[in-house]
DNA sequence: CTAATTTGTAAAGCGCCCTGACGAAATAGG
DNA sequence: CCTATTTCGTCAGGGCGCTTTACAAATTAG
């Protein structure tokens, strides 16, 4: 149990800076007076603040806005655009991609290319996305923007706290740690490494569109097993080791099929993609023949879907159902505001639906939840680890604006 | 989204008078000096914060300790025997039970009747509890103790943040709100009404009596329903309406019996007392008459399993295997660190927890987990949650010390 | 044009913690 | 036995951060 953290004065200050930016993130351009309405503080007290945030290039000050009110009007604080920059990359079966975000969440950088990961060795991929890394990094710079750190989405298990991917099927990666070689290609850049649905979550919380924005939410995720990530109280759910959120693998039908994990009737041996395939009648080199690249699975199973092939009609259906059947428990035993798909599972959504609903309506006792609005899909699609990753780098100065500075400090500021 | 707390220096100082506080009441008695090294803080801080609490009543000075090591002695530090009290209730399906609780986590004074609350009128169910809510009160102020608070365990769904049961089946309950008659009859007694299986876990993790307590588990506990708590970070789960935890209604054969949720194939028509027995081919009257009172279901089982009765271990050992199902979702999908059996599984932990380890060691994919130490039996039995209601009024003064005083202030100051 | 309202800043004040120093109370060693 | 050392608790001084109070600036209402 660490010293859950000394309160003293400075404490109270770094808090309060980020109190101030959260603010002002939230809330569009906001004067002093109104932050500080906000935030509970007084405006003398703000203004200290702010002048540091301005000073630190983590805000601006857009000058006097346009009256209409009565009284004096207030000078409008906006998020510095040339201030720092998350830097988010992804690693996928079949791409690589990266991008920066500014303060403002803004997309100002990103490049994608195709890269077959799936076992290869990890040497030539890191060596690669650290490639990709230095040219968005380049890009951010010429926009005027400063790295701040990068975060990097990987499909498998990550261990908590660290940058170890216990096991990564899709990639056929087991027990790789990717943060030395990361590190040593990318000096001075803070590295974190997490789960891609963890990532995609993150996404779906700070720029999912919702208003206002579902603090209690199961987000699903599939590339090729089934990722979920639970955030309770805006917070992510991360578990003791880190492994939280392994829908894949919980039984729907203690009896079925054996499944890799040991166990049998997970719910990836009805719901995952190569299931769904296989139910389908399609063999996966067929799919990779008509549609070649990165989705290109999900994207053929998506268009026989819509063709009316009863066949994938079928095979969707079912993977809803025991889609809604593993649901139905997590939902009853965590009693979320929504359930969110994402990630690839967005195209197949309007297939998947009616069965999942209908699942989730019949098995979920809690009253008050009844049907309505209960699951909604991802707006953001295959783009939320990806958006997630580069975020909770922006997230992580929005908490401690104060942290930011100390690490330029000691990386001699970068630039 | 409420204001969160004004970052000010009174909010520090509450905080740091409650850090003190809690290094007090984890650490044993403490000098000065130790708590100021385990909280951060310096001496003269510590002396000032300690003082205030020692004005409150809420710390008392032993004295100086015995040497043993060099230098000069501290004065020890502990909790105050005589000081604020938790109350907390029980309203079972057979019984009312109500206990005082000090500073210190021990039970200062305890009544318990039997009570058959079941499809009985709701009022005067409420006012017997009160009138032996007043009967220990009294028995705690002739301790020395101020009742600070009352915590009642129900076992049903409770809405979030009020004292509305919404539904209590083994009570016949549904949408009462227990707030109005006993706010009424305890005039001055801060009131808060929790479920049952809630409680229980957080008694798991105050008093549970393992070393370090574990900060991330699911508590499963079952009267006649199967209530689970989910503890996570040391913080318990409640869910957007406060129903979290429904393990009961976990799909573990989604073709199985229909169950009165409107699901099929739930956890409680495998694990839950009712279909035990009836797979045991006991019935309720039958068990009703050689075990009467309170949990006479539960240790008619027990006493029939101990004596090698063979339907009866095979209806254990299916029950063990469904929960082992429902735990498997539930442990994937949460990574946490060790599942609690409690309540009333307690003592049919023996015959359940073959089926159910095998089906957890089977389904559970974390590689980290691999077997060792993941189910452990509650020391606290069925006491669980009437200690932890008592202990929720507790671990509030403790959190906010300085909350206590203000509420005196208000009502007069109770004595 | 004046009164009212609101914003942002400055000065004074207060609360809270830290620093540094000191007496008190014990041990260690001669 | 006496002194040096160590640790504890407290006190005075100081720094820091927020609040209070006051005031000039900028706008609307009448």
């Amino acid at each position: 149990m660490a010293a859950p953290l000394p309160n003293t004065q400075q404490a109270m200050r770094r808090r309060n800076l980020s109190l101030v930016l959260h603010a002002v993130a939230a809330h569009g351009p906001l004067s002093r007076a109104s932050v500080a309405a906000r935030v509970g503080l007084t405006r003398a007290a703000v203004s200290t603040l702010v002048d540091e945030l301005i000073r630190d290039g983590l805000l601006v000050e857009l000058g006097p806005s346009r009256p209409g009110t009565v009284g004096r009007p207030g000078s409008a604080l906006q998020l510095n655009e040339r201030g720092p920059a998350g830097i988010g990359a992804e690693i996928g079966v079949d791409h690589l991609a990266v991008c920066a975000v500014d303060l403002g969440g803004r997309v100002r950088a990103r490049t994608e290319v195709a890269s077959a990961n799936r076992d290869r060795t990890v040497g030539p991929a890191l060596a690669r996305l650290a490639e990709l890394v230095r040219q968005v990094a380049a890009e951010a710079v010429r926009e005027g923007l400063r790295p701040a750190g990068l975060a990097v989405a990987v499909p498998g298990l990550v261990a908590r706290d660290s940058s170890l991917v216990v096991r990564a099927p899709n990639l056929g990666w087991e027990g790789v740690d990717v943060g030395p070689a990361l590190r040593a290609a990318l000096p001075g850049l803070p590295l974190t490494v997490d789960n891609e649905a963890n990532l995609g979550a993150l996404a779906e919380l700070w720029r999912g569109g919702h208003d206002p924005a579902p603090r209690d939410f199961v987000h699903v995720s599939a590339e090729i097993g089934i990722g979920a990530a639970v955030v309770l109280d805006g917070r992510l759910l991360r578990g003791t080791h880190g492994f939280a959120g392994e829908l894949g693998h919980v039984p729907v039908r203690p009896e079925g099929p054996a499944c890799a994990c040991g166990g049998r009737g997970c719910l990836e041996q009805y719901a995952g993609e190569e299931a769904v395939l296989r139910a389908s009648g399609l063999s996966p080199e067929q799919a990779a023949a008509q549609h070649p690249g990165p989705g290109g699975r999900i994207a053929l199973l998506a268009e026989r879907a819509a063709d009316g092939d009863r066949r994938v009609r079928r095979a969707l259906d079912g993977a809803g159902e025991a889609l809604g059947i593993a649901l139905a428990g997590a939902v009853n035993l965590l009693d979320p505001r929504t359930v969110v798909l994402g990630g690839a599972l967005t195209p197949l959504a309007p297939w998947l639906l009616p069965a999942l609903e209908r699942e989730l309506a019949l098995r979920v006792a809690d009253p008050a939840r009844s049907g309505q609005g209960a699951v909604t899909v991802s707006r953001l699609g295959s783009d939320g680890p990806l958006l997630g990753a580069a975020h909770s780098v922006v997230q992580a100065v929005l908490d401690d604006p104060a942290g930011l500075r100390e690490a330029a400090a000691v990386t001699g500021s970068g630039a």
